[in-house]
DNA sequence: CCCGTACTACGATGCCTATCGTACGAGTCG
DNA sequence: CGACTCGTACGATAGGCATCGTAGTACGGG
């Protein structure tokens, strides 16, 4: 029961350069994608897929992993059986500076108004 | 050649507290449409349609302003046969504080960075 | 009143996407 | 090995959307 190995199957992300604002947008313009985000950035850490109980299937889940992946939101890699999920924190910052905490404070904000608070 | 009145033809806006940041990422995740604003902040004041000079025809361009304007990023006023498109910093720096400022700078940064400069 | 300008409405088209279900592959543990 | 878990792949479906062209409406000026 040592720590998992990293697994070979690879999966494709875009490098730095390659991130484009206008997919990050749209990658979170999904609600479900966005409560991804918001999850894995007020954990701070990596997590799982399946640590996530969203109100759709499997299928989808993976689908909104992909899309936040490719659009270069999120770092993926597989550790055993599991996909860690971890924020491309310092890539984002480095192209956008602020962006991101800006997205989740709006995002948090929205939530608490709807969430009648 | 009196300053023109505003039309009584009215268009549909939503009030501050329909306007959902999804929406808003999702108008801005096209670039046509993050063009437009970005214009409408560097000049800092309303400017009609016609202004612009995008590369798509007048139809889809009219499409585009309605998007963002439904989605509450515009605020649109007919003025004789002009119809005058201002950004609705207030509202949305009300409900997103910061936002606005942090998306058209990542905007610029990445316009900049795409140019080669 | 007629014309030109500014913008819209509507229909069509082709693509993208969110969702599902089922069948499968990769890895772990007994 | 065999069973179980995690996640993928693929196909289907239904809806959304960016785009166009054409025809039409609203407004202002001669």
């Amino acid at each position: 029961m040592t720590s998992p190995a990293v697994s070979s199957r690879d999966l494709p992300h875009p490098t730095r350069e390659e991130i484009r604002l206008e997919g990050v947008l749209h990658a979170l313009s999904d609600p479900m994608r966005m409560r991804i985000v918001r999850e894995l950035a007020a954990v701070g850490d990596e997590l799982s897929c399946s640590h996530f109980d969203l109100p759709v299937t499997k299928s989808t889940t993976t689908h909104h992993f992909r899309v936040l992946r490719e659009s270069g939101v999120l770092q993926q890699v597989y550790r055993g059986t599991a996909k860690m999920n971890g924020l491309r924190k310092d890539d984002l910052d480095g192209l956008f500076p602020g962006l991101l905490d800006c997205l989740l404070d709006a995002a948090g904000r929205q939530a608490a108004r709807l969430d009648g608070a």
